[in-house]
DNA sequence: GTTCCTGCAAAAGCTTTGCAGAAGA
DNA sequence: TCTTCTGCAAAGCTTTTGCAGGAAC
């Protein structure tokens, strides 16, 4: 997606595409590993030398408000982001700490939401040893 | 289950039945709705005035390890824990924030986690809008 | 020009660490 | 007796808040 094309985006949520925010958008969109606000951040210092904290908190909480953003709530000690907004699969591994995607069929998601109960976000996670893991450990 | 009964369950797991550990674990299985580590704290202080915060820590952290009791992992501000460990699904509602369980079939959530995954713990959560919250807003 | 956003510094809140004393085996 | 656990105080870490300057519209 071009930077132009992540300015329309923005603007059509009613929020202002600075040039930060669309930054962290872009980070997000093309790192669909879960990143971290601190990996984030760390990642933009680089590319931006000036740019804090606290602007990645920010434009996070305004993305996620928006519904451009999902927080992925599968580790305990950071918060983690994702741009992917529809329902998906996270399988943790316990090993090396990677955060993998995997697609879910929304339908079968849906028929485990109890009844009553209004729905607006799905997930399922799994936590375990990726292949990479057991490979190494055999 | 009786006092007893725990420290037998703590003691097959190779963890001293201390009085601190047995009081968290006892609260957790009779308050299934997903205590904090800070609500249990206010909680046990009142009973036990002894009993720091560090101590529940401690015991959480040795409870999870010996696989008795689970983190969840669907809030972001505070860690929740649970004592139920067999697979089963939350949600959260947004609005009173309570952390509803409920029943999930292991073997059709099984078929969700990718081949070549080992699985050790799954579940499923949903955000939303509970029952209740539903009745009031009405 | 007005509104909203950024970014520094400082604070807040949850969790962990270090260590001396106490409890459990 | 020896090991392990508790609990206080302090530190550590991520995240939030207050506010002045700056960018967007």
């Amino acid at each position: 997606m071009s930077e132009c094309d992540l300015t329309l985006v923005l603007s059509k949520k009613g929020i202002r595409p600075t040039q930060q925010r669309i930054a962290v958008y872009e980070y997000l969109l093309s790192h669909p590993e879960h990143p971290s606000a601190d990996t984030i951040y760390r990642a933009l210092v680089e590319k931006y030398p000036v740019f804090s904290r606290t602007t990645i908190y920010n434009s996070l909480n305004t993305l996620v408000e928006a519904g451009l953003v999902r927080q992925v709530n599968i580790c305990a000690e950071e918060q983690h982001f994702d741009a992917t907004t529809s329902d998906h699969g996270h399988f943790l591994c316990s090993k090396c700490g990677k955060i993998y995607d995997f697609e879910v069929d929304s339908v079968s998601l849906n028929m485990f939401c109890p009844s009553g109960f209004e729905k607006t976000q799905g997930d399922v996670f799994f936590i375990g040893v990726c292949p990479d893991c057991k490979t190494f450990t055999k």
